[in-house]
Order: C-alpha cells, then sequence, then structure tokens
DNA sequence: TGCAGGACTTGCAGACTGTGCAAATTATGC
DNA sequence: GCATAATTTGCACAGTCTGCAAGTCCTGCA
C-alpha cells in the first residue's frame, strides 16, 4: 500500500485502525480511478477493482456502499461541519461576514486537497454522470441544515432572504472554484471578489 | 390508462405515438409511486411496478433507463430549453432582465406541474437519496450550457460575475418555491421579491 | 510461547437492476 | 385483408449489492 505515516506520540488502538481503514479505503479509490481512466469506466467493474486492490470483491463492500462511492472524491465538508464552523463565529457578527467566513475556510480545504483532485476530476469531466449518481451533498440538505442558524443572526431580514444568502454563498464558491480552475488565479481572492459582487447587487 | 385527451384537430400518426408513449411512461410512474407511498421503496421493485402497470419487466426499461427515473418527477426543464429561451430575448436587454424573465417562465411550469409534483414531493420527503440518486439536472451542467450566452449580454462584468447570476437566479427559483410550499404566498410574488434582493445585495 | 477474543476478510447463495437479441404480438397504412 | 413497421416480450447474461457463516489475522496477556 505504501502509505508514509508521519506517526507524531501516542495513538491508541482505536485511532490505529481507523487510519488503517482510511488509508486502505484510499489506496482502493486509488485503483478505482486509474482502471477507469487507463481502461474506461466500463472496465472498472467492482471485480477488477478489488484485484488491483488486492482484496476480495466482497471485501470492498466492506469499505464502500457503492462502486460509485470508490470513483467520487471524498466530500471536503459535510452539512453538519458547517453549521458547526458558522455556531462558532461571535454572534453578533453580520451574516455576510460569518459565511464567508465559513465559506472561506471551506475554500482553504478545497485548495489543500486541490491535488489529490486532479485524477479526479478529469473522471468526472469523462463521465459527468458519475457526479450526479454519487452527488456527494444534496444542495437541499445543506440549505435545510444550516438554515436556522442563518435565519438567527444579525442582518437577515426574512426567511427568502437567508435561503438566499446560503445558496448565493455556495456559487461564490463554486464560481471561485471554477474560475481558479481555469485562469489559474488564487482562490481566495476570487472568493473575495465573488461576496463583494453579491453584497453590492449582481 | 384512463387518459382524457382534448384532441383540437389533426394529429399526425407520428404525434399519435409520442403521446401515447408519454401518457403510458405517466402511467408506470404514477404506478410505481403508488407502491412506493402504500408499501415502501423496498416493495418498488421493477417487477412489483411492471406488474401494477400492466406491462413485462422487460418492457418497464423500454421507457425508462433506471427504476429511480420512473420514482422522480419529470423535469419542468431542460438546460437546452433555458438556452433557447434566454437567447429569444431582445439583445440588448440587460442580463438581470433577461434571466428574471427566463426564470419567471420556468416558475410558471412550476406552478402549472405543482399538483402533479404532490405524490413525487411526498416520496422524496420520504427518501431524500432518491433525488441525490435521479439528479434530475446537473448544476454544473446548466451553468456549462447558458454560460456563453448570459456572459455575451449588457451588464455582464466578468466570468464570475455571469456564473453568479446564474446560480443566484436558480437560487432565486429554489427559495421561492420553497418559501411558496411553506406560506401558501404567490410563487410569482416571491420570486420577484428574491430578484431584487439579488439585484440590490444581499 | 501459546492461547482467548475480537476485528477483519472471504466465499457463497441469492435478490435485484439493466441490456442485447430475436421472436411474438400489435398497430397502421393502403 | 395484407404487408410493414412499431412495440412488447422472453430469455440469457453481466453486474451490483446484501446477509450470513466460516475462515484468517491481530492483539494483549498469562
Amino acid at each position: 500500500m505504501q502509505i508514509m505515516h508521519t506517526v507524531q506520540g501516542m495513538e491508541s488502538p482505536q485511532e490505529r485502525r481507523e487510519r488503517r481503514r482510511a488509508e486502505k479505503r484510499q489506496a482502493i479509490r486509488m485503483a478505482a480511478v486509474k482502471i477507469a481512466l487507463d481502461d474506461g469506466l466500463e472496465a472498472a467493474t467492482v471485480e477488477a477493482i478489488s484485484a488491483a486492490a488486492d482484496i476480495s470483491p466482497r471485501t470492498f463492500f466492506n469499505y464502500f456502499a457503492s462502486k460509485e462511492e470508490a470513483l467520487v472524491m471524498e466530500p471536503v465538508w459535510r452539512p453538519d461541519e458547517l453549521l458547526e464552523l458558522l455556531e462558532r463565529r461571535p454572534g453578533d457578527e453580520p451574516v455576510f461576514q460569518s459565511l464567508q467566513a465559513v465559506i472561506r475556510t471551506v475554500a482553504v480545504r478545497v485548495r489543500q486537497a486541490w491535488q489529490d483532485m486532479k485524477p479526479f476530476g478529469e473522471l468526472r469531466r469523462r463521465h459527468p454522470e458519475l457526479a450526479a449518481r454519487a452527488a456527494a451533498v444534496d444542495e437541499t440538505k445543506v440549505i435545510e441544515t444550516i438554515f436556522e442558524a442563518v435565519r438567527a443572526r444579525p442582518g437577515v431580514t426574512g426567511r427568502m432572504h437567508a435561503r438566499l444568502l446560503i445558496i448565493g454563498s455556495f456559487g461564490a464558491l463554486i464560481s471561485a472554484v471554477q474560475e481558479s480552475l481555469e485562469t489559474g488565479e488564487a482562490l481566495e481572492d476570487l472568493l473575495d471578489e465573488a461576496f463583494t459582487l453579491l453584497e453590492n447587487g449582481l
């Protein structure tokens, strides 16, 4: 598997097992994506992936609930994490700033995962249906999760305002990521630019 | 199948067959959703659906590419339709107005399909994973499709501006639909409200 | 060293989705 | 009615995914 781990101090048996599991998961992913990119999505059957990852087909499903899950990147954020990030902001901070701060945190993670994303990005480009199939995070789910927290912040004038703020914030992220991919400009700068546009009106 | 058709004049054999096909498709959908709502998603196998719709399992797949497709509503718009709607607007009209007009057209369709949506909405509520699985329209796909057309319109200051406008417009639609569902207010009024918020800044 | 217990892996059987192909059935135009 | 085209269907088969039970590996501890 060849994974370098920078052990820094103790590690409980529990942590150890979790780390091993995560590593193996990633190794299986890599095998899956490699096959799909080299020989086509058709060739990436569970049987082939398992063989490449040196596990039995049955074991594959101990690591992934579906084949597609192995062919897309691990999401860099989950709805409940966003809620947590948001709640950590000072309570009297205006919504707009809070959201901008939260999204910026996510953006940093995206940037850090940038390199790992490359093969997955290419695969996604060749097979857009994968994205839909394995849609990591449901937009509606996000809104639902952080809606109340957003609504409670200073500066929110109504329920629709809250929803638009959420969608707009993610729109800013998506736009900035896309633009950064195409032009190479710094992600964080583009993100600020996007938020400025949102704040001042489209 | 019991479908009332208001024949108004001639109908080419081609049209006739298409209509029949659409009707049958809808009938199969209804059977599928009824089973899923009555007996649970588990019970809605292709075999059961086919039996209820009085067709063979093989025929089911002549109408739907996947089982999930039968369990979600027919999308009320497609990306290329949006492009068409957009291109039909006067060329010197400011982006914002153009987009607002396009989205309003879509909103009208949504409102018209409102009644049919009810069972599907309930099913989606009970099984959110369906939405992700059968994600009718990929967000990225929409942006990609109408991006250039938006960018070419008067009032667009840059590529990110264009993307934000697109995402924001759909955000307005989503927010308005959601709000209308919850409060019962008129969809079109809410939509205008949302666009005003976008235009003046969040 | 060796063993008891837990965690992980695997094989197997089986339900289900989805597809190609060719035969059977049905509809349509003349 | 009949020739033809469209639709439906059966059949075989590849592939995904699950439950279950047996096998294997690892760990700590006597």
